[in-house]
DNA sequence: GCAGAAGATGTGAGCGCTAACAAGAGAGTA
DNA sequence: TACTCTCTTGTTAGCGCTCACATCTTCTGC
């Protein structure tokens, strides 16, 4: 085994030897220092092509203390909403040159999102995105590393810690009175499991705006997001008198309550008015195709690294920053006038 | 300035310092060594504890020449099968202690995919998977660096990677015979864009089935995978005469077919029966319930870990496997027995 | 009681890179 | 011509850790 043939992957100083330069100049190059002549800067990159070098980036971070590796905790990255959003966020990271570390945690609790940014903390991140919409998450973000910049996607405005979000109580709002606009006298509503900030926001939305008008508040149903517990819902509704107008606080669930209406023979809308939320890509061709409320999960994605990169750059001062993303109302086919 | 001010986080020596042993007794008690005295272990986690110590894992990293980081590239994470895949990969990967090293592509193409591959191999991570469902994917795995293990998932099988993947023709088979089984003369196809393994696997089991069973093959179909190319597809096939069964190649582009039918008046299962493929959450819910056929994205992914885990271990000896995951039929209600 | 092995700890080198400083070469000015 | 200034390149010292080896201690068996 002699060193020689090992064949070990070629080193900086590798390079050094073959332009006939010192390792520091091949380092120059590779970091676009201003002062180097062209004619060394060619005679270096040539001979990082002949020699098929790539640049240690552990070795560079062990000393630049950067590892421009950026961390993301999520939660089920298999759902919509988190899937789209950790795509903006992978997206723009990239964009800005940063790599991107992921966890996917199976339930959000606080010790599983406190292990998740330890795991990261140890692996030297610049930064970390949480996406982390349950409240029982909010107390892990509380007493992460203060070295490191995060940003809360849909957390908790509380604490000290940046948080990107949409605007649910706005979105419920738009959901709530785009129902009561129709004519209709009340408007019923199935929300979201009650640790959701999401959930939360939805269902205040929609009791502010049913108060507002002076109209009477139904009783809460509630699902976990599935189709079917939307499914189950939207059966006790089917029986439910006087049901006129539901606002889901998902789609998913509102595919499995137009599900169950369609089998209890409860027409929609002709009978029944309903509004989803998130405006998946599927909820155009339901039937009947869903009016919902978008949430825009890539400027989501793409407003989080932002702020975390303003506060990568300013270091120790950096100040808690807060950008909501407007919901947008989704007109279709699954609402209409009320008749009576 | 004076270093004492800086704060800097504390390093092993430090804790060497503060427990009265040298950092070499540290690192071994870090690394679960066997040869230290119980006393002195619980007086170095004690001074770990106190200063708050986390290794730096970059300064491991450098000498171990091991990041413990996998790489991920991937094409649109927003869909339920990529994310489901890349999801699997990801618990799979931590919970052999690995982290994961993210890289969404937008498009798949040769040029796209080395980038991503580059990019990984000079971030260091240990091994790759490349969940690269298109063609022209494939090129650019041939030139991977050599030094790293790569696994492809739904990859193609011609060059010299291992490959995990679910077996698309046979459950092209399975959707086929299954519509064969129920009386219809034959079935029509919307298979997925071209360029894509996976279509081309459930065209050839479906061309096979007929084939076999002398059935005429009716002219192909074509979508993006999207909603709406399966909606486009379902209006030209409600005006086809003589079409009673239908295989799409993915849920969603059944989705937009099941509406096309609806807004056609071609009632599904009476008149016409239609089967998908994925098994998609919202599958069950659709109006009708959609009779499908299932692949274990979660299975996928953990394979996929596994034989990495298996290459990254034997080394420059590794050989290539092959894992093969068997689909699965799930009956519902878009299908019944022909009746002219 | 003593050789030898086994256990526990310390020492020095170096992973591949960048930062800081040093030094040589050429250009411009008095 | 000498002197400064800028441009270009080289030299040295770590970053924080693990590995290989050296050293010191403790135990075992006869």
């Amino acid at each position: 085994m002699s060193p020689s043939l090992e064949r070990r992957p070629p080193v900086m100083a590798d390079v050094a030897t073959r332009a006939g330069v010192s390792h520091q100049t091949v380092s120059r190059v590779l970091n676009d220092h201003p002062n180097v002549r062209a004619e060394t800067r060619a005679r270096v990159l040539e001979a990082i092509d002949e020699l098929g070098y790539r640049r240690n980036m552990v070795a560079r971070a062990l000393v630049t203390r950067h590892t421009r590796t950026l961390g993301v905790v999520s939660f089920d990255t298999t759902l919509y909403g988190p899937a789209s959003t950790v795509y903006g966020i992978e997206q723009a990271a990239r964009a800005a040159g940063y790599f991107v570390s992921m966890v996917s945690l199976k339930t959000i609790d606080t010790a599983g999102v406190r292990d998740a940014l330890g795991y990261l903390a140890e692996q030297a991140v610049d930064g970390i995105v949480v996406v982390a919409p349950q409240r029982s998450a909010a107390p892990a973000l509380a007493d992460v590393p203060t070295d490191i910049p995060v940003v809360a996607v849909e957390g908790s405005h509380s604490g000290d810690v940046s948080v990107v979000s949409v605007d649910q109580v706005e979105g419920a709002r738009l959901a709530t009175r785009h129902l009561l606009d129709l004519g209709h006298e009340t408007v019923w509503h199935v929300a979201g499991p009650s640790d959701w900030l999401e959930a939360d926001g939805r269902i205040e939305g929609w009791r502010e705006v049913l108060a507002d008008a002076g109209r009477p508040v139904p009783e809460l149903l509630s699902g976990d997001w599935s189709p079917r517990s939307g499914y189950e819902a939207g059966l006790r509704l089917a029986v439910t008198p006087g049901v006129t107008a539901v606002f889901v606080a998902n789609d998913q669930m509102a595919l499995g309550a137009l599900r169950a209406f369609a089998e209890r023979g409860v027409r929609v809308p002709e009978r029944l008015s309903i509004v989803g939320f998130d405006d998946i890509p599927e909820s155009e061709f339901f039937t009947p195709p869903l009016t919902t409320i978008r949430q825009d999960f890539g400027a989501v994605g793409k407003h989080s690294i932002e702020i975390l990169l303003r506060q990568m750059e300013a270091g120790a001062e950096w100040s808690h920053e807060r950008h909501v993303v407007p919901p947008r109302f989704v007109a279709r086919a699954s609402t209409a006038p009320f008749r009576a």
